[in-house]
DNA sequence: TTATCTTATGAACACTTGTTCAGATATTAA
DNA sequence: TTAATATCTGAACAAGTGTTCATAAGATAA
């Protein structure tokens, strides 16, 4: 008897798949790099950051909104050390945290062109 | 004279780089891009169909969340072409669209391992 | 036809999130 | 000390989003 009532997979398929789709820790980490990489303004800063360590100043410039905004912005991506930053003086340098990231950029960009 | 008051880098720089991220079409496909795969349910659904090929009533039970639930999001990752489907009498079988996605998650997975 | 099964869809609601504004913090210079 | 500069932060609000419920649509079988 099969209470679930399974129509295209074996039990023992079932339980394999659903092991790796239940490790909730896993799930909402990715989920929340993924939260931090769909918002525009953040992209843009991911986006000019892999040209130069910038700036919080001149990466607002760059990405046209308020260096409020951009703090703010920048707060969630080092949270998910997508970004890292160094202090100097006054001014706070901001570049990306690991290649990863790049990458995933790449990957999602060739997705783009074959889709 | 420089209004923009650069704190970091040349303008020359900023012009460049500022060509980069002022891609509007190509950051709102991006932004899009990562906003399907950002939601933990929709997360579940990439990773069980990196398993194998479902039907929709076999994936809301691995998932654990509702048929109707399951069809929504389903259908946003239609839109972004992440998963495709072939029908088949009255159900319909769902799978990963191409191998950028799963390079995307297997990148992603890689930085939470390192960070 | 009618009944059943599988998937899809529209509306509604609670919840989340990006941006702005005002103000705070921190560093340097005078 | 005070003033100026660079960045950060809290509150508030509009706009967007995931889920549920009810129902529709499509396919098959009787």
């Amino acid at each position: 008897m099969n209470e679930l009532n399974l129509h295209s997979i074996e039990p023992g398929t079932f339980e394999d798949i659903q092991d790796h789709v239940s490790d909730d820790e896993v799930i909402s980490a990715l989920s929340n790099l993924f939260k931090a990489l769909c918002d525009p303004t953040r992209l843009r800063i991911v986006l000019a950051l892999q040209h130069s360590e910038l700036c919080v100043h001149d990466l607002a410039n760059l990405i046209r909104s308020s260096e409020s905004n951009t703090s703010h912005q920048l707060r969630i991506l080092r949270a998910e050390k997508i970004v890292k930053y160094r202090k100097e003086g006054k001014q706070v340098f901001y570049s990306i945290a690991d290649h990863h990231i790049t990458h995933v950029i790449t990957d999602i960009q060739e997705h783009l062109r074959e889709s």
